[in-house]
RNA sequence: CGGGGUGUAGGUCAUCGGUAGACCGCCGCGUUUGGGACGCGGAUGCAGUGAGUUCAAUUCUCGCCACCCCGACCA
């Protein structure tokens, strides 16, 4: 035996050994031959399946419609909008030959879709009538990443973008916060990850956009993820790309549009917030398998009957909608224990000779590796339903707990500067919302503001760096 | 883009101026199985790439390419 093969970095040693160890033994993925890419393994995109899976019922119940666009941009579509091409022009991939021929105009590969959308937009829009129009795409983007990471920062990636075009800036701004709540719930009752709401800075936002809401999210090294977005587009891309609708009195009018999405970026906070020295831990609402039942056969036990408990148990948890898988491949029992750690099974119920003789199932958490619980046929699929439940909650309440344990109130910089030295975390300090003492700030301590929180309170502050007026405290913190 | 590192079996790495080895994994047979089982047998390599030095290069020198890590940049 040799474990020195077999153990991962521990999490408390090197985070980012520790994540990669877990994401490559726990084969979720592995990189691409070019820079910044990544190959989704089976069990890698099984997560990111079961996060479209789940998200696209909820994007279907805010009115969207799937559809998909061209990965392919011309150039000129990109530079229609200035904010948007100056903020994406450094990162694009750019085609310039074709068919072995330069092509007379370079075409983009997507780092999101708000151009070529709008201008079959401005064709689709004519009246009122026509509006709200609300589509939504699963797609890959690509965006040229100088310093890759797994899942969090790739050159392609996966993702959701929702646009959405509307009569009313009101109307806009309804969608965009119905987006983001859709997000936060999402994030906070199905991945399990406590975080922030809020609105970005200007120096923050979207290219092109008038305002950016976005949730940020802790992880256990004290630096932030930004977990999803939604923009207010305002009339920015409807001026660009002259999408414009007829209104009731016969009047032309620009629409109102906002984007929103969420990336694979969700599954490196997923595995980052939850997981531990065995390696994933998933929520059971995410993971591709909920149960795995491990019959204990030894030479000396009544095969027959461990084999029979042991399908029971399965077909009566199948029966009841729970991901249940029964490995009863010839692996050694240790191994198969660790495995599932490994991949992050919430559940893992054990059939052996005891087990077999008194009836009966017995259950162990994943991520409470000390509990037992016994429990028999009759019984077995409302006990793993009420364990999974319980589970979801208390993962929840976990990354809850210490997110609000590491949001610290600054009131001066020396304070600010100390926190980011040593804990680092979310930091709630009043600024004056002046891009300068904001770029100051990053400059000196590596945060940035990460977002003013939903339901802040005005108040008369002093901004943290310049010790002007400041109205709130915004939110600060390393970002990934 | 700057700094550092690495390219040798499917993976992690060792080796060494005389053309390659360990462990894990894989295949076969047998014994096993309540927290990564064991024995025996077996398969797997243009040593990233190009040049130079040399009788001889995986090894030394230089170039190139790629990837990884750290930093800067960043929807």
């Amino acid at each position: 035996m040799n474990n020195q093969v077999k153990s991962i970095t521990k999490k408390s040693d090197d985070i980012s050994g520790w994540y990669n160890d877990v994401i490559e033994k726990a084969q979720l993925a592995e990189h691409g031959p070019v820079k910044g890419t990544i190959i989704f393994r089976p069990k890698g995109y099984a997560l990111w399946e079961a996060i479209q899976k789940n998200l696209d019922i909820r994007i279907k119940d805010l009115g969207a419609q799937n559809a998909y666009f061209p990965l392919f941009i011309p150039y000129s579509y990109l530079q229609k909008e200035k904010a948007h091409v100056k903020g994406f022009s450094p990162e694009l991939a750019v085609v310039t030959h074709g068919g072995g021929e330069k092509l007379k105009e370079p075409v983009v590969v997507r780092p999101t879709s708000e151009t070529i959308m709008y201008e079959a937009y401005s064709r689709w829009i004519q009246s009122f009538r026509d509006l709200p129009l609300i589509i939504n795409q699963w797609n890959n983007v690509v965006r040229w990443e100088k310093r890759p990471y797994y899942f969090l920062r790739t050159t392609e990636f996966l993702w959701q973008e929702g646009h959405s075009a509307h009569e009313s800036n009101e109307d806009a701004q309804k969608m965009v916060e119905n987006a983001l709540k859709m997000y936060v719930d999402f994030y906070q009752s199905v991945l399990g990850i406590y975080g922030y709401a809020g609105k970005k800075s200007e120096s923050e936002k979207f290219a092109g956009a008038d305002s950016t809401l976005t949730y940020e999210m802790l992880m256990p090294d004290g630096k932030i993820v930004q977990g999803c977005t939604s923009h207010n587009l305002g009339q920015n891309f409807a001026k660009a790309f002259k999408v414009q609708y007829q209104d009731n009195k016969g009047q032309q009018q620009f629409v109102s549009q906002t984007s929103w999405g969420l990336s694979t970026r969700s599954i490196g906070a997923l595995i980052l917030t939850h997981g531990d020295d065995n390696g994933l831990v998933l929520p059971p609402q995410i993971a591709p398998t909920q149960v795995v039942i491990i019959p204990i056969v030894t030479k000396s036990s009544d095969h027959v009957s461990i084999n029979r408990l042991a399908r029971q148990a399965f077909e009566i948890l199948e029966g009841n909608n729970i991901r249940v898988k029964l490995d009863d491949s010839d692996q050694s029992i240790g191994w198969k224990f660790n495995q599932y750690d490994l991949e992050g099974v919430p559940i893992r119920i054990e059939i052996g000779g005891r087990e077999a003789q008194n009836q009966e199932v017995s259950i162990k958490l994943r991520s409470d590796k000390g509990r037992v619980i016994t429990s028999i046929l009759e019984n077995v699929a409302e006990d793993v339903q009420n364990l999974l439940h319980e589970i979801q909650v208390i993962m929840f309440e976990k990354s809850k707990k210490f997110t609000l344990e590491n949001t610290r109130q600054a009131d001066n910089y020396d304070q600010f500067k100390e926190i980011m030295e040593t804990s680092r975390g979310f930091i709630e300090a009043f600024w004056c919302e002046d891009p300068n003492c904001e770029a100051k700030i990053k400059e000196e301590t590596k945060a940035t503001t990460r977002c003013l929180p939903v339901n802040s309170i005005e108040a008369n502050g002093e901004c943290i760096y310049c010790k002007k007026s400041a109205k709130f405290r915004w939110l600060f913190g390393q970002s990934y």
